[in-house]
DNA sequence: AAGTCGGATATTTTT
DNA sequence: TATCCGACTT
């Protein structure tokens, strides 16, 4: 019941998925074409540019139009001096998205080449939203929009970027070009296949569980930190473990490079390596004039690392970020980045600071400030603005997490009848299971939402499945995709599983697979079932069948399989035809994957013009998801201590630091209201499934007392004015109960 | 060697 | 609640 809720409402969210070549096109070509009948076209066309760019300059700030134009006297343009370096830091709701398009399109206006600019963007879809902003500025000046229709090539995250750019140098760093890519659940499973391997499974004390290593390890590389260190701070109850780890480590880079997969880290630290080879550090900075990195107060070392061995003087390089909003740490990025970046240089970055608020009302920023002003360490100056409200943020008491979201929802319906569509509203909070309760409330009173962050659509076993498939047919070398294939055969377990896979990595060529499958002794219970694999693994080798009919077979060849795994076939069945769908927009099997892979469709890349979208839906998110976005009405769930703060996140000073930023973060989101609700009493969740265990929780330490006049403290339900039901009323309850009990002994009539 | 069952145990946030 | 391990049955 609950997985057929979770996965239909994933799927919504692979629909939220279109195809990221489709959009630049799109965009551009709702440019009006710039006909002009003049005699010099050239700089008719530059003189129409120039006054644009005024136009857009005007409307920009003091600080954004500094931010915009600097470097200008130099010119932009291919073999021009390069600006020095620049660091914008953008407070919470001041321009930051616009003002960096604006540079961005100002850069190009003045002649730098769009496809040797490299924007850096923290999410594939802050990458799109800044394209098709840059577009629309750009579309106001004839002349940008002329060079802007060529496209701006490189803007991604830097994983995206990273893969593309791995691809393209493959054979000069001795990988093949045909890599794949583990997402975290793949990457967890390789992990878990090593350590199985290594005998470390089976030991009296229980070794940390599969992600548990991986998230030590990808700790390990994006920090640069020693192993040692990164237990101790983070990981203080695997510190038993460090030689084990140590062993383990070694072996999944081992495994990782015979069967030429990448997991995300190597993305960064492949790029990182390459970058530092001298005979590819000039041909791959020469590919840049200009880079942009937004968020950078959440980047880590490695990603550091790539920028400075780019751009060793920070000439042409331009970031912005917040400190204040710095929330990613347990990814390893490091807030030093940003604080460090302009000492880094010789002349140092020059600093532009954007504190204006736009979006927020006064009383919602007062409050918000409050937070963040409590922190221990903070170099960005308070936000203003000049929006007044009467309305301060709402403190609300309620019983517990059911009582939260019956609030939440009465709210937000009574909002909406106010004009206030569903879309402009958020519920956010820490954690992705603090929504339950909530979506439950949601689902009954047929309110549609989306939620962002938490599960994920490609966690889904049936689409695994599936895309292992194809995966392994990418890659053969891949085992943790083969042994999820071949293992759904009946019949095959992780012996047979293994032995097929060495004998398929005894072979060699493009056919290897199907050369091994042909030539293994299928375990006896599998027979019925070999053929049919067998003629499917050498179809997708041989590509005999042309993508994306080639996902058609797939998924055919798959549906038994799922008939006899599944309870809730049809279910899953409907969302594999989805996905063939989404499937046939890709150009070829590893674009989807790779694609898939790098921005898989959890909600984070919606906004398209998706029909199925036109409806009013209300947003869900979890604070880390809903970095850059605003609403005007938004709800923060469980404002508790033990929540906000995480209770694991309490442990030293910088994770309580950071926990801080998140609450402010989740604040400075609201434009005009502001609810931060606050449940005294929980049910104890991860205990004994005993019972009714709860727990008394109090109002989150980040709002003190003496903050409590900055909001508007109440407690709901108001506390009931004594009144008796009326007369009428008894009489109507009495009257339906009667009327009930009578159907129901009818129905036996 | 595969598959199934029961009991024990967990540490949020994501490219 | 989901996952992981070990013991048990086929």
């Amino acid at each position: 019941m609950d997985i057929q809720c979770a996965t239909r409402l994933s799927i919504d969210r692979l629909f939220l998925l279109s195809p990221p070549s489709a959009r630049p096109v799109s965009t551009v070509s709702s440019v009006p074409p710039a006909v002009s009948p003049t005699s010099d076209p050239v700089s008719r066309a530059a003189a129409e540019a120039a006054s644009a760019v005024s136009a857009w300059l005007a409307k920009l700030n003091d600080a954004q139009r500094a931010a915009v134009e600097h470097g200008s006297e130099t010119g932009f343009a291919p073999g021009a001096p390069m600006p020095q370096a620049l660091l914008v830091i953008a407070g919470a709701g001041s321009g930051k998205t616009n003002t960096l398009a604006h540079r961005v399109a100002h850069l190009i206006a003045n002649g730098a080449d769009p496809h040797r600019i490299l924007l850096l963007t923290f999410s594939r879809r802050a990458a799109q939203e800044m394209t098709r902003r840059v577009a629309r500025i750009a579309a106001s000046a004839p002349g940008a929009a002329a060079v802007l229709a060529q496209g701006l090539t490189w803007a991604g995250t830097f994983h995206g970027v990273g893969a593309r750019l791995l691809r393209e140098y493959a054979e000069q760093i001795g990988l093949s070009p045909a890599f794949t890519i583990n997402d975290r659940e793949d990457s967890a499973d390789l992990m878990n296949l090593v350590r199985h391997e290594l005998g470390f499974s089976a030991k009296e004390k229980r070794f940390p569980a599969k992600s548990t290593c991986l998230a030590i390890y990808s700790r390990v590389v994006n920090t640069g930190d020693s192993l040692a260190n990164v237990l101790n701070r983070s990981f203080s109850w695997c510190l038993e473990w460090e030689p084990q780890l140590r062993v383990l480590f070694a072996s999944y880079v081992d495994a990782k490079q015979k069967q030429n997969v990448l997991d995300y880290d190597d993305l960064l630290l492949y790029w990182a390596t390459m970058a530092a080879e001298p005979v590819i550090a000039a041909d791959l900075a020469g590919r840049f004039d200009h880079i942009l990195v937004d968020e950078y107060q959440d980047t880590n070392r490695l990603q550091a690392s790539i920028l400075l061995a780019l751009k060793p003087d920070g000439r042409g390089l331009t970031v912005v970020g917040d400190d204040a909003q710095a929330i990613y740490s347990f990814r390893g990025a490091t807030v030093r980045n940003i604080l460090d970046f302009p000492a880094q240089f010789d002349p140092p970055a020059r600093q532009v600071t954007l504190e204006r608020n736009y979006r927020s009302t006064a009383p919602i920023l007062a409050a918000s400030n409050a937070v963040i002003d409590a922190a221990t360490e903070r170099f960005t100056k308070n936000l203003w603005t000049d929006r007044p409200s009467q309305q301060r943020p709402r403190l609300v008491t309620v019983a517990d997490e059911a009582t939260q979201a019956r609030y939440v929802v009465e709210q937000i319906l009574e909002a909406r009848e106010a004009g206030m569509t569903l879309k402009q509203q958020a519920v956010l909070f820490r954690a992705a299971h603090h929504s339950a309760t909530l979506e439950i409330e949601l689902a009954r009173r047929n309110i549609p939402f989306v939620k962002f962050g938490g599960l994920r659509f490609l966690d889904a076993a049936h689409v695994k499945d599936v895309l292992a498939v194809l995966r392994w047919a990418e890659n053969p070398l891949d085992r943790v995709a083969g042994f999820r294939v071949t293992q759904l055969l009946p019949g095959v377990g992780p012996a047979n599983a293994a032995r097929l896979l060495d004998q398929v990595a005894a072979c060699t060529g493009a056919y290897r697979a199907a050369e091994a499958l042909a030539a293994f002794a299928a375990p006896p219970r599998a027979a019925e079932d070999w053929p049919a694999f067998a003629s499917l693994i050498d179809n997708l080798s041989m590509r005999a069948t042309p993508w994306p009919a080639e996902f058609e077979r797939v998924r055919r060849w798959y549906e038994p399989h799922l008939e006899r795994n599944h309870e809730d076939a049809p279910v899953r069945h409907a969302d594999l035809l989805q996905m063939e769908s989404i499937a046939s927009t890709y150009a070829s099997r590893e674009r989807f994957l790779t694609e898939l892979t790098l921005d898989p469709p959890d909600a984070t890349s919606a906004e398209s013009a998706d029909p199925l979208l036109d409806e009013d839906y209300l947003i869900l998110s979890t604070i880390h998801s809903a970095k850059g976005q605003e609403w005007r009405n938004v709800f923060v769930l469980n404002g508790v201590d033990g929540c906000i703060p995480s209770d694991l996140g309490a442990g030293s000073d910088e994770e309580l630091e950071e926990e801080r930023r998140l609450l402010y973060v989740a604040m400075t989101r609201a434009k005009e209201d502001l609810h931060i609700v606050v449940p005294q009493r929980f049910y104890v969740h991860n205990q004994a499934a005993a019972g009714d265990r709860h727990v008394w929780a109090s109002r989150t330490r980040f709002i003190g007392t003496a903050m409590l006049p900055l909001f508007e403290s109440r407690a709901w339900p108001p506390p009931p004015v004594a009144s008796a039901p009326s007369a009428a009323g008894l009489a109507a309850a009495a009257q339906a109960k009667v009327e009930i009990a009578a159907k129901l002994r009818k129905m036996w009539d």
